[in-house]
DNA sequence: CGCCGCCTCACATCTTTATGCGATAGCGCC
DNA sequence: GGCGCTATCGCATAAAGATGTGAGGCGGCG
């Protein structure tokens, strides 16, 4: 049986989830909150601590943003999944880099979000298809970015490894060429970019997320 | 009624698949291929090319994701959904990498295959559970203990001087010491956070700026 | 005092990066 | 068809970085 957390400020759809899924065989509700500061609160009387919450993400007080990245360091075996009637990107990215292990919109169905659920256990990642589209277009090719610099997007996609901190040789390997073919364009981009070390594209990159992010 | 087009080398299952969802009304199956090479050949004769397109992987020949690359090219708006009995992290972000909107184990039933393709119509990506882990993996802060930051304080002015993207040359006259004692530091540095370059320390400043900035 | 952590420096060696000079092939364009 | 741009790959050399081994000085602490 899965002790299971849930956080949600609601009452009437804290309730809810609180009632169903304690109600199943699978898991033991152990601690339902309307906030995190409530929930970190509980969990000090608690025998055993979930290992699995669900969170809402628009919460009064700390955000379920902020409050998942506090409790991942309480409970850093914990899985936690999203819960959100928002989907877009920004709050999407977030979680996710805040080490939430998925992400469903708030309308999911009960008996859907207890197979999510089982799911993480099992090791998986539900994300429900509108906010998976975010992470894929994250990882697709830049569909023809007009404004950076004047890259091309083969050069693009070098910096953008270089960003991810790879070395030569790994870049190669994502971009399935030869290490010369990447010094080659490692080169062009250097001349377009007036720079010359990986170390200063990749300044440059921390720089432009601090402005744009 | 969408135009469909199938890539999937096993006849059994091709059929399968074919059959299936051409009886659907939302699909009108308009090519079925065992190969990529078939099936680039086979669009040049069609009067409305496939807007939605499920690939198997393991293909003869050009690999599924090889071919999705070059298909993505000739036919920009359609979206391709990968299909595959392997789960693996490397083949899932080549995938994602080459522009796939979705990623599906094989033993996916063909209902629910059906009810996938129409949410990716939908502009949604759906994703394996077990696949979207990979995901929500590499978005994840750093294993939840990357040494929380036991730096001396001149390890720490080394770090930042790394982020600042100077050379070893540089941090020694920043610092006023000699290059082999900057050596000494970053070596110091690197078993502390485990990593082995400064590339790693970067990117590891990007992913910390994004949390907090 | 002796031990330990921190800062300093040195030398050696191997790998990775930076950079120059080519070369071939495909593609769009006039 | 020639021209420019892009992408690919090769070779060579020099600089920078990564890694191992060792070692002296300094300050705090049991």
């Amino acid at each position: 049986m899965i002790p299971l957390g849930i956080i949600e400020d609601q009452a009437a759809i804290r309730e809810a989830l609180c009632e169903y899924l304690g109600a199943q065989p699978e898991f033991d509700c152990v601690l339902c909150a309307a906030s995190h500061e409530e929930f970190m609160a509980g969990l000090a009387g608690l025998a055993t601590p979930p290992t699995l919450v669900l969170s809402d993400i628009g919460l009064p007080g700390r955000s379920g943003i902020e409050g998942l990245s506090v409790l991942r360091q309480v409970l850093p075996e914990a899985e936690v999944l999203m819960l959100s009637v928002y989907t877009d990107a920004e709050r999407v990215f977030e979680a996710l880099r805040a080490g939430a292990v998925g992400y469903l919109e708030k309308t999911t169905p009960l008996p859907l979000l207890k197979e999510h659920l089982l799911q993480v256990a099992a090791g998986g990642s539900p994300m429900s298809p509108s906010v998976a589209r975010h992470v894929t277009r994250y990882f697709a090719p830049r569909p023809v970015v007009p404004a950076a610099d004047n890259l091309t997007p083969r050069e693009q996609e070098i910096v953008r490894a270089i960003e991810d901190g790879l070395s030569y040789k790994l870049i190669a390997e994502r971009l399935h060429v030869s290490l010369d073919t990447v010094r080659s364009h490692i080169r062009q981009v250097y001349r377009k970019l007036q720079v010359n070390s990986k170390a200063e594209i990749m300044a440059r990159a921390q720089n432009r997320s601090r402005l744009s992010w």
